[in-house]
DNA sequence: AGCTAAGCGAGACGGTACGTCGTGTCTTATT
DNA sequence: AATAAGACACGACGTACCGTCTCGCTTAGCT
């Protein structure tokens, strides 16, 4: 036996849950992160405010909810035949995922507001979907070799910098930077 | 000669512009710059908000000004004998400065808002002190190769992405990162 | 015979009805009426909110049941041997009631709230504990003249104002007030 | 020399003292003392919330300035020829005002609110109209004696107490009021 | 004994006012 | 003309209470 939870009372409405995600989704395109209030998802979701506090804390905590189930699909890529079309397709995935996906955005937001609020650095660090998602993509190309955070980092680092300093995503060759990043691969002290 | 401004009034007060510049750099370490608010930059500051609003529009630009000059600074790093040392003492160096310095943390945190507010990603455009920085260390490195922004993106890239995902900054191997950087540069496609 | 209610169902419980009284009494006591909310009564009542609603619209209706009973029993006075007796004995009581009593912090406040509230203005005229209560001593005082509203005023009146004013009801001479109240009643035009 | 308030700053708009407190009258018609608000005060008289919070604390100071100076004029009756009209004049004009006029819908509500809310009380007590026009009629009536609380208490005391209690202000019989007030005047204790 | 129905505690729901704070603008007197 | 001071209209903050609703659970009278 598991479901304890409170004995009495009315039942958390899902359609209020998901109708706040729905607001916030909507609300991060149309206004952007600094417009974002929680009065403004309250009203867009047709809730009462005190409904978006009872269950998150701050704007931040609705967003990563909003948007971590839509990042990690989209940065999960097919396997394909040889380890270069696998890391340029999965670079192929991260860029377009940073620079033009909606949950990408709010990945971006997120990791902006992290830099200055203790509070979302611990909260997206328990769902860390750009490493769990490269480290994947590791593993499945060189299974000897378990994926290590400088690894990670070497991978998505490049990317990662070219979208975070507004560079434009179309001029990154990512076919380049995945061609490098195997031959340190193939290579490192032995 | 040269000051053609307006023919009468007072001139700008030098001793507000320097306390209005010091109080947010106090400010942005002691309460962080979501907290950061023109509000309180004028009051730390002993100076009329209208006084801050009239030669700056945002916190954003006053925060700017404040930290660019130290950012370069302390980005740039004293010329090495070998190519090697040479890399891993800038990637320490940019290590230190995201990770550690007053004007990092501004940065980041102007970086952080650029994500979201295009007049931010504007400001900062005006003068990317990051990749001056590193064009300059590329250009010492090797002379004959002109540094590009890819090059660039792959050499902050690894470390950037290291301090921005809230990794702990002494467990990165820069000297690593350098080697493998290097042995790119020394091995493109011919 | 007479039960011609609901068929089935489950009795009102005795048990939450006077903890929901006794809650009011103590909270008016403890908060004041402006402080006073449904919600905290039910609260202090360990009684759910919709127990409150479904047998009092309001927190007057809720005052109203609690203290009325107290009210006309604190207002009746003994008979006495003369009039002015009796008359400065009815006042003491009242200023008494008035001024100390729980039950007459209640009265005062839903006379208050009567002033701006219809409905309150109306609960409380379906038992004026005050007319009646002088009622039956100008009764009794001169059977042969029936009490009239007009005298009612005239024997509460000058109390009443004393207290709703705020002014200190130790300072306030019920003897001479009788008195005066008397000596009308024996010289109204013939 | 007095003025010496505040070196600099913006000086207090009139123009928004004078709109929040024809705001307070308008409303107070319209919706009553319970659904008058802060915010309803400021947003009929279109004036930010703070500016209403920088000068009044509640909503109860705010409707106190705003019908103190009505009241004042409301209250005071021209002279008469005999004590008897003037009373009766006098009483009238109390009526009229607790009965039917804005400012002493006003002024009810205050002291019905002073009788659960001690700064209420206070704030009434700093300027008691009521008592002040009663001992201006009585001074003017009978100079010899000095108007006391308990002579100020019988005089307004029936109407006081006919009108709270919610009776039909016309059924009340003024002159017979004035009449009796006046005899126990006449015949007091040696 | 089983069924039906209303009352019960609990607590989430959509709303709205609270009093505070920061916004960017304005209006003073002073320098 | 720039300054320090501070009032202005505006609107988001997070909290509290409103009155309603939906739960699972009594607790009775009526088959």
């Amino acid at each position: 036996m598991i479901e304890l939870k409170g004995r009495g009372g009315r039942p958390r409405s899902e359609q209020a849950r998901e109708a706040v995600l729905h607001a916030v989704d909507d609300l991060l395109l149309e206004v952007g992160y600094a417009a974002l209030t929680m009065k403004g998802i309250a009203m867009r979701a047709g809730v009462g405010r005190q409904t978006v506090y009872r269950w998150w804390s701050t704007k931040a905590e609705v967003l990563f909810e909003a948007c971590v189930d839509d990042a990690e699909e989209e940065l999960a890529v097919a396997p394909t035949r040889t380890p270069l079309a696998e890391i340029t397709s999965y670079l192929d995935a991260l860029v377009r995922f940073l620079a033009h996906s909606p949950a990408g955005a709010g990945y971006r937001a997120l990791l902006a507001a992290a830099q200055h609020d203790p509070a979302v650095k611990q909260l997206i660090a328990t769902k860390d979907v750009l490493s769990a998602s490269a480290s994947a993509v590791l593993n499945r190309v060189d299974p000897a070799r378990p994926a290590d955070d400088q690894a990670i980092a070497r991978l998505i680092g490049p990317a990662f910098f070219w979208i975070m300093s507004g560079r434009d995503p179309a001029q990154l060759d990512t076919h380049e930077l995945a061609r490098s990043f195997l031959q340190d691969l193939g290579s490192e002290v032995p």
